[in-house]
DNA sequence: TAGATTGTTAATCGATTAACAATC
DNA sequence: TAGATTGTTAATCGATTAACAATC
């Protein structure tokens, strides 16, 4: 088992093999190799291997690995089991879809409230969870002890609310409002979803793969 | 000028360049060098000459890069003066956030129209554009010619919608659907933003924080 | 001109892949 | 036992950093 630091490169591969592992499980799979894993995820065995060999010996040779004990290993690495106590900042649609989309109980995260400055959301339930009002968020936060905020308030309101959450000591924070929270040197975790990054990435892809189907020489319409 | 293949990390860092370089026309900065960009990016100043180094040659020797025009530079390796055709797919409060929040016109796409099979919707209009039924949507992907499909639609529909999209031959898919799209061959470029992979690696990061602060002899107070 | 900063080449560092002994 | 597959070490490959001549 190697120790020390793990590279993020393996980081932001364990939730893609978690939700294989879960994907897997559903379907009654019990065993995998890491042959099989790569073809399925597109990544090669040898990786997987690397992989899960920084954390421990979850495989057995000759055999492979047992889905469903992996699974639990790497919900475990991800912090899973740890019921980090959540809450959602902004409930425009946004908010509320991230909410009903994402089931952070059954992933391990204890979504306690919802804040937001419209009045005629306060006092009502979003997914199941009370919504506050923003003049109540600095209470809450040393209150209940919260980890980790999930933002998704407009970008004009994004820095003042980070820096709100930043000064009530908050750990983390899932920033969903496409602008840059300025909190780099605070020592709050963040994690940026720039969906706006994925579009542009997106576009660039699809755009070198039209020019290069403009160079080529027509893709063969004989060729399978 | 380097030539050949770009890889994947340089390409992931454009769309962070562009928002910054945004940022600063927008606070009138009009030339910026590679050492202050890489401290307000976290990057080194080396790596930003190297990015940028494989696309052309954008700066000036002892004054920097004009942030205007190497702004448009990057929009135009991302392919943002192309105005690829896209649609939206699913229209719930995700599909909705999208539209509203990402600007996709001065993005350089043109949002042509949402798809959903709620009959409440159909008809009706978000963010500007109309919604259809999902019955209208292969023959309004031939007639306009689509590139690009948005996919806010539910982690069951995922499968299908996706399905139907690449046998209209979509180019692209941005897939917000949290769930694997299943189409690793079929030859459409698939970009999935699985906001629960950012909730794990969240979570990661927080986990090893706090298990570091355990061991340590808790973090004087005296130092600054 | 002197100072600053680029673009690029070379050096270092890290991540992925290949190979294989260990063993289920 | 024979076959399969792991965990790990070594080899390769690629990305980042450092250095510096070119030049604005």
């Amino acid at each position: 088992m190697k120790k020390g630091r793990i590279s993020n490169n393996v980081i932001r591969r364990l939730p893609k093999y978690l939700r294989k592992l879960d994907e897997l499980a559903e379907k009654g799979v019990d065993r995998i190799s890491s042959g099989e894993l790569g073809m399925q995820m597109g990544l090669t065995a040898s990786q997987i291997r690397q992989d899960f060999s920084c954390f421990g010996e979850f495989g057995q040779q000759g055999y492979g690995y047992p889905v469903k004990s992996l699974r639990q290993e790497v919900a475990s690495i991800l912090g899973m089991n740890r019921g980090y106590a959540t809450i959602l900042v902004g409930v425009g649609n946004l908010g509320r879809a991230l909410a009903e989309n994402f089931d952070f109980r059954s992933n391990g995260f204890t979504l306690l409230a919802a804040f937001d400055i419209n009045p005629s959301l306060i006092g009502k339930r979003v997914a199941g969870i009370p919504v506050y009002s923003m003049s109540d968020l600095k209470d809450f936060i040393k209150l209940c002890k919260v980890d980790i905020a999930v933002i998704a308030v407009s970008k004009d309101a994004a820095r003042h609310v980070a820096a709100q959450l930043s000064d009530c000591g908050i750990r983390a924070i899932c920033n969903f409002t496409n602008t840059d929270l300025g909190l780099r040197d605070s020592g709050v975790l963040v994690e940026d979803v720039h969906f706006s990054d994925s579009f542009y990435a997106l576009s660039y892809y699809l755009t070198e793969r039209l020019k290069r189907e403009e160079l080529e020489p027509a893709p063969s319409s004989l060729e399978k």
